[in-house]
DNA sequence: TCTGGGGTCCTAGGACCC
DNA sequence: TCTGGGGTCCTAGGACCC
């Protein structure tokens, strides 16, 4: 049985929002983003921006140069965003029990055997936009197809307040005309490469060959777009998929040389992310410190503790020691932040209790490293392993 | 024109191990 | 004494996405 996979995308989401609240912007340009005059970018604007050409990610100076004076200029209220998003997800889980948040304005649901209960994947669609606007007073574009690639581009085709469903076997024509950039891993960098090639269309992309795409995109790269590019994509829908990471990062008003600044900034980032983690019940094996120099130069540095961690000062002092491995005082810094990864599937381990026979599985890391110590046993015998084996000295 | 903040995934090279 | 093959882990960078 084939599956029918369904995505929801609201539209305009933190703009709609905005004027849904503020019904004397409704009608009217309106960017949440930025603040004019300051650095950053356009987070999402209304209909009546976008008129102007003004876009998400957009550097706000850019947009106030194209829209008009009687714009409205928000900054992004994102509990109250979250807030409605959860709503809106709530209101999902009525349709289907099988929906994946993938963000704060995105789901994909999982209606497969829906058409029996509730009729074709049309009305399965015009339910779920109904249901939104009973509940929040904000519409979405809603799109149905056979996997997850074709359910997005087809809630893409037709915004706002649209309703596309693509059937099986019109997967080919409805992706055939699109440009290149409509595909996953197709970005900004890639598509000229291809373009370069003469190619204009995913239609134009089934030309090469897979070997093709694989050597000039790379093995995993090429085999995506070759598969995306006939139709072929995933169709499971993840309720519950967990972060991998957890950073904070900001960029200053103006560049930054001050060591002490920097420093206080670092420690900031550190608190921030060690709260995040100890409230999520999260321990990080791996610290990142990342920077970002003028004009636009950004580099990572991370070390893998010998123990998970959600210590504030543990991650300030790893990410202060890294920044101090380097050369890099008296450089402007645009941007400064730090991130935590590296954890198990088993964890948290602080929601184990006596009493809980549970036992919290090993690091992936640590699992993958069991297996390769025992399948190295199998093949040398027992005597073979010392402590610290695959384990390297600290620099 | 001048590029936020939060993420994910992939690649590639070197170290290291048997 | 000199050497390949197969594998994992770690790190840095980059493309991409919302």
């Amino acid at each position: 049985m084939s599956r029918l996979v369904m995505h929801v995308d609201l539209d305009a989401f933190f703009a709609a929002v905005e004027q849904r609240d503020h019904p004397e912007w409704r009608g009217r340009p309106l960017v949440v983003g930025a603040e004019p005059g300051r650095r950053g970018v356009v987070a999402t604007c209304s209909y009546e921006a976008r008129r102007y050409g003004v876009h998400s990610a957009m550097p706000i100076a850019k947009a106030v140069r194209r829209l008009p004076p009687d714009t409205i200029y928000v900054r992004p209220r994102m509990e109250r965003y979250a807030r409605v998003s959860r709503q809106i997800m709530a209101v999902l889980e009525t349709i289907s029990p099988r929906v994946e948040k993938v963000s704060i304005d995105e789901a994909y649901l999982d209606v497969s055997g829906l058409e029996r209960l509730v009729g074709p994947p049309e009305v399965i669609g015009a339910r779920t936009k109904a249901r939104i606007r009973e509940a929040v007073h904000l519409t979405a574009s809603v799109g149905i197809g056979p996997n997850r690639l074709i359910a997005k581009l087809a809630s893409d085709a037709d915004k706002p307040d649209g309703l596309t469903v693509v059937r099986p076997d019109t997967v080919n024509d409805f992706l055939d005309p699109m440009p290149l950039t409509v595909l996953r891993g197709l970005g900004a960098k890639t598509a000229p490469r291809l373009e370069r090639l003469g190619l204009e269309t995913v239609g134009d992309l089934r030309r090469l060959s897979l070997e093709e795409l694989r050597r000039r995109l790379g093995a995993q790269a090429g085999m995506q777009v070759h598969l995306q590019a006939r139709g072929i994509a995933d169709d499971q829908v993840y309720p519950a998929s967990k972060r991998k990471s957890i950073s904070k990062e900001t960029t200053f008003g103006e560049d930054v040389t001050d060591a002490a600044v920097l420093k206080d900034t670092l420690r900031w980032a550190a608190q921030e992310v060690g709260y995040l983690a100890r409230h999520e019940q999260r321990k990080g094996l791996v610290v990142t410190l990342k920077i970002r120099f003028h004009p636009f130069e950004t580099h990572t540095r991370s070390r893998t503790l010998s123990e998970p961690t959600a210590n504030d000062v543990e991650i300030f002092r790893t990410a202060w020691e890294l920044f101090q491995a380097e050369c890099w005082t008296s450089r402007p810094v645009r941007l400064i932040g730090v991130g935590i990864s590296g954890w198990g599937e088993a964890q948290p381990v602080a929601q184990l209790s006596l009493f809980d026979e549970r036992m919290p599985e090993p690091h992936p890391a640590q699992a993958r490293l069991d297996a390769t110590l025992d399948a190295i046993r199998d093949r040398f015998g027992r005597g073979t392993i010392q402590r610290g084996l695959n384990r390297r000295p600290p620099r």
